[in-house]
DNA sequence: CTGTTAGCGCATTCAA
DNA sequence: TTGAATGCGCTAACAG
């Protein structure tokens, strides 16, 4: 079959460590290596990782687990996340949860048995259990988007409280007093840009009827039905934040179905993602999430910890089950989304 | 570190290879299999999968190399893809060419470092030289979306010139004869899909002037600039052929910033995607490819070629370069496309 | 700078 | 059914 350094030193007449040694760039005599590497590009010969990766116990190979891959959020994050590994030499091995925990925590034992020296998790449910072999593997993790309460690990993520906080807040400043939210209580994201939502009618002392709050899960149809619902109300909103990409979706397909115009009836300000919304007519006012800060930032994080052959387990949770502790994550970052202006929010 | 089957081998007496049998499913009396299995759940054992596959030079892991993974397309392709090949029990290792054909070749050695034991495959170039490798590796191989013409290699995709021609078809039936078509002779699709177009003027007998034919890459910006060129036209069209999803987006982008109305003014239908379609207004009726059949029979066939350890490189092309012959792959699938109707087709 | 040797964790002969 | 021995392809001492 494929050639292994074997074939090199029969050709090469070298021995199996000069041709070792030439494959992980040490120093040899220019004869010896040009032998090599006529060998080489003759025998097609290529290293086999599997061999290497058992004796260095290092497989160049960091895990990604996420939550759904089908979602333009994911895939994104999940192309600069390869770039930034690539560089350094490293693969992604990418693995889908596809919003089950079950299958969430099998994938995690899966790149385990692959020997991933690192993994990077955007978490489906909010405990930190299904990560509890990892850590016991002792080998880094970072997670994003979504942190694990209590769980000591590090976190890269924006700040979804104070950034729905100054969306609604531009929803204020334009004069609009009946503000609804769609969102999710469901989510841990979604509890925090309801957290901002909330926060900013109480400052602002607003009282809004319970109808404007409408919370389910992150999806198409929980947009769709409540959008239909609000502009249903006797005194429907005025204005509307929508709390991500999906619910976005929902609720402009209802808008877009109902008499109601935007941004003459209704204004909006939406959560997550850009390119979409150059589809809608008006464009949209959008929180965008800074994606390649996101990435690039989550991956510095995990690469040093490779170098520093730094551990995620720290000692104190050398045990399965559910965390006590409230401690704060030393390493969580936090990055601002920032507001693009489209054309979506009148004044009044 | 992590435990190993000869921690097993102390913790229970047995030898090494009761143990390994265990692993494989072998048949051992029952006291064993106990103690067995005690072991293996107190020490958190877990295989070792870098050293089961030196042994058996299988990997479990099919190897996936998508031209763009930050793309609604092909992440759709991802999902449905790592359901099947999970629930045959290997994991798929995804690898982003990123659009270029070096990164291409660089992923397809990675890959084959890591001893994948099957490849999928959507290529980013339209020659086949880059999985040259991978055939003399002697591993199964399937192409999703583009073919590589002549390269023998099977290929699951869906038939782009004939639904492109339905597609101009329903707006030459909607009673349209100034049709232009923004699309790509720089992307294989976008030829097939060009050919479609061409077919149905031709066959109607249509004659449109040139500058109804903008061709250039699969992009945002090539749609965005055709479509603010076409409605500067002083004749411009009435009915727009969009030859993929990005192209949508910038066409639907420029539109909404003109006077133009969809559909008074002008017509739109629109090749890729669905989802999306539902933030525009009117809705966009598309031709919608079907990625769940895509994703099964891609996978289904790569997996029937891993059962019948069967090799891509047929003897015929074992030299690397350019493909003389123009053997049509036998495995060559195409599924058909479907049109969703949307309300962006005016009668004229 | 180069060669010899040992062993990574496991599956798989062959004997028992 | 089980056990002992061998080797998968490679790296990492160590000695030369």
């Amino acid at each position: 079959m494929a050639a292994t350094i074997k074939d090199i030193k029969e050709l090469t007449g070298l021995s199996l460590a000069t041709i070792s040694k030439y494959l992980n760039g040490g120093n040899l005599r220019p004869e010896n290596r040009a032998k090599i590497e006529k060998a080489i590009s003759e025998l097609h010969y290529e290293v086999n990782e599997m061999a290497r990766g058992l004796v260095t116990s290092r497989s160049k190979v960091i895990g990604v687990v996420v939550f759904d891959i089908a979602n333009v959020f994911t895939c994104t994050l999940l192309k600069y996340l390869g770039e930034n590994f690539r560089r350094a030499g490293y693969a992604p091995m990418i693995c889908d949860s596809q919003n089950d925990p079950e299958l969430e925590t099998e994938n995690v034992r899966f790149l385990l048995s692959k020997k991933v020296d690192g993994m990077i998790v955007i978490p489906a449910g909010q405990t930190a259990a299904f990560l509890q072999p990892a850590r016991n593997a002792g080998i880094p993790l970072v997670l994003m988007d979504r942190s694990l309460k209590g769980s000591g690990i590090d976190c890269v993520k924006v700040n979804n409280t104070a950034s729905s906080y100054q969306a609604v807040e531009k929803l204020y400043d334009y004069g609009h007093r009946r503000i609804a939210i769609i969102g999710s209580d469901l989510e841990i994201t979604g509890k925090e840009r309801l957290d901002g939502y909330l926060k900013l009618l109480e400052e602002k002392k607003i009282s809004v009827p319970p109808q404007y709050i409408k919370l389910g899960h992150h999806s198409i149809e929980h947009g769709y039905k409540s959008m239909q619902e609000l502009l249903k109300l006797e005194e429907p909103p005025t204005a509307v934040f929508m709390g991500n990409f999906e619910i976005i979706l929902g609720a402009v397909m209802a808008l877009n179905e109902s008499p109601f115009e935007c941004p003459s009836d209704v204004s909006l300000i939406g959560f997550d993602d850009l390119i979409i919304s150059n589809l809608s007519n008006p464009r949209l006012t959008l929180v965008v999430q800074p994606l390649r800060e996101l990435a690039d930032s989550a991956a510095e994080l995990l690469l040093k910890k490779l170098e520093k052959g730094e551990s995620q387990d720290n000692g104190k949770n050398g045990f399965s089950g559910e965390e006590s502790s409230a401690e704060l994550p030393e390493g969580e970052r936090i990055l601002p989304a920032r507001i693009v202006e489209g054309e979506s929010i009148a004044r009044v």
